[in-house]
DNA sequence: AGCGGCGATGTAAGCGCTTACAGTGTGCTG
DNA sequence: CAGCACACTGTAAGCGCTTACATCGCCGCT
């Protein structure tokens, strides 16, 4: 690989004009034609690991994420990519990251490698992983609510999203609503059913749970319980999209009319929430937003004074109302 | 922040010892001892960009996507991930690449940053890429058959996986099928097509095309179509499972039976393709497999002779029948 | 006792770059 | 015409690390 001094001597400058050159200072512009003739000829491309040392920036992100399925991740990262790309910044990803310990190894094998890392955690324990945050790497986490303040958060305001949806259920006359709940560590999870009983106590409503795991499976069995009693409820909420449509498929298997004999709602609004039989009714989460907002979150802290930080970091989702939520003689009529 | 000068002093021997003992090199018991507690008294982290600058190695592999939507991408970079963190090797991800300029310019900021790319590349002008591939930058192309073979290549058989359902839908008894395409410069696209083509060719079987872009949208706007036309065809292949799920929905809002009326299948097998209703006959495409084995491929080149490199790299995709191409009379038993 | 061999350690030379500082030449002003 | 501001360029000092090479004991051998 060609250096500065293969440049500079073909250029015939100094290292230090070729270096100019490629940092966009001060340089006649005879000496930057050179140069640019001599590297391109060269085929040079600065060394990156030298220039770090020097200038300790990176200009990489990092991405730390609990796992990598589903739509969910895969419009984060999106969300954080265009962003990124557009400020000249690189994107280290890394995910499937269950255990706190492996969260913290990964963290500290980033540091050095990027210049600030965004942490989407569904842990609970957000406090708990705090302290594994290598001190000098600058951080934000993305729906971590309930951490300690030593970091910025981005948070979607799940609960609010989820008495939204009681409400429009209720408005729509069910009395005996039945969740599926999500898993027991999850962060979104907890903050939903929590939006939900909410709701639910501010109403003559009857609320019964069963669990789920935010997995398509998982919805799946809490459907087959649910018909294993005989008294179905009204509506069922599961507390993400992959439930419902699980859900919604032992329903239709036992020959259950949806909306007819029982409404279903999701969270989520994935894209193809829209396009299932009936369309799901759910929770739109802005996800890639989340993802950029989150982005500038942590420029405000790479580059101070670059851009105004955002003032408000907490994301309202916004109900979607489709046909699975529909009363019977509503959809009757389509 | 700490450097081996601060680790060396405290531990009271060299900064050679020191980078010896983080580098695994033969050190005597006592000196090891010292120095990893002055480390983590200090809270010592070698220097990336230092260590890179002497090594010429970043452990770090670049993964170029045209895109992030929808669960393949995510699936891929899962099966990536997980074998690079096994061998500590780090991911620096790229996406949303739909134009050749682009993909150019991010390709070239890898370099440096980067010991290896994985190329996944949807684009039929694979060989007009390759000569923008910095040549000093080991590359591994995904699903990008038809380049000058200047890079190892990791493919799908999507030709073969496409003759294999149209076998089923001609056993099925299927004699007027229809296929909705994927958008024209997709290679997988065209090579879903070659296959049915081919197949019919070789039966009496009549096929006609719809296009399509392989998005929800796309799948829908083509069941529309479909029904606008008085005769319907016995069934539909959606040469993927995105527009596959549009399509049902089309046809399910105007009364279409399926597989009653009209069978359908997909391409992909994506996670949910089981849990829709009916469940969707697809062609499962291991996708976290394509991911892992091109980071063997890239390794291969990486550290020559580490393993042996993997003698066959065409993945051939299996057929996954479901409900939604039963004939009639098999989907009444259920 | 003397010596080769060996394992552990230290010394020092860079890796390729940025940048402080000094130097050079030009065009002005007084 | 001296002198000074100014724009540009060169010199050289590191950034924090790895590693070739030299050094130094120490062991077991003749």
């Amino acid at each position: 690989m060609a250096t500065v001094y293969d440049v500079a001597e073909k250029a015939g400058v100094s290292i230090a004009t070729v270096s100019r050159v490629f940092n966009n200072n001060t340089v006649s512009q005879s000496a930057r034609e050179k140069v640019t003739a001599a590297a391109r000829s060269l085929g040079y491309t600065p060394n990156l690991a030298a220039r770090s040392l020097m200038t300790k920036r990176t200009d990489t992100i990092g991405v730390v994420l609990p796992d990598m399925h589903g739509e969910f991740f895969s419009e984060l990262v999106r969300g954080i990519d265009a962003g990124a790309r557009r400020l000249g910044l690189h994107m280290l990803v890394s995910c499937s990251h269950d255990e706190l310990n492996e969260m913290a190894a990964v963290l500290s094998a980033m540091q050095g490698r990027v210049d600030g890392v965004i942490i989407l955690s569904p842990l609970i324990a957000i406090d708990a992983l705090e302290p594994h945050i290598p001190p000098p790497l600058p951080a934000v986490i993305v729906n971590g609510s309930g951490g300690r303040g030593l970091y910025p958060e981005v948070n979607l305001d799940n609960r609010a999203g989820a008495r939204q949806m009681m409400a429009h259920l209720l408005a729509e006359g069910h009395r005996d609503i039945c969740i599926v709940s999500g898993p027991s560590d999850n962060l979104d999870a907890e903050q939903r059913q929590l939006g939900c009983v909410e709701a639910a106590d501010h109403s003559d409503c009857r609320l019964r749970t069963l669990a789920g795991a935010f997995t398509e499976a998982s919805g799946y069995a809490a459907g087959v319980e649910l018909l294993a009693h005989n008294a179905l409820p009204d509506a069922v909420f599961a507390l993400n999209d992959a439930m419902a449509i699980g859900c919604l498929c032992a329903l239709a298997e036992r020959g259950i009319a949806v909306p007819g004999q029982i409404a279903l709602a999701g969270f989520d609004d994935i894209p193809l929430a829209q396009y299932l039989r009936p369309s799901l009714t759910t929770v739109h989460v802005p996800i890639a937003d989340l993802g950029s907002r989150s982005l500038q979150r942590l420029l405000a802290i790479l580059r101070p004074g670059a851009g105004a930080a955002t003032a408000c970091d907490v994301l309202v989702p916004e109900l979607v109302i489709r046909d699975s939520s529909r009363r019977a003689c509503d959809s009757a009529l389509r």
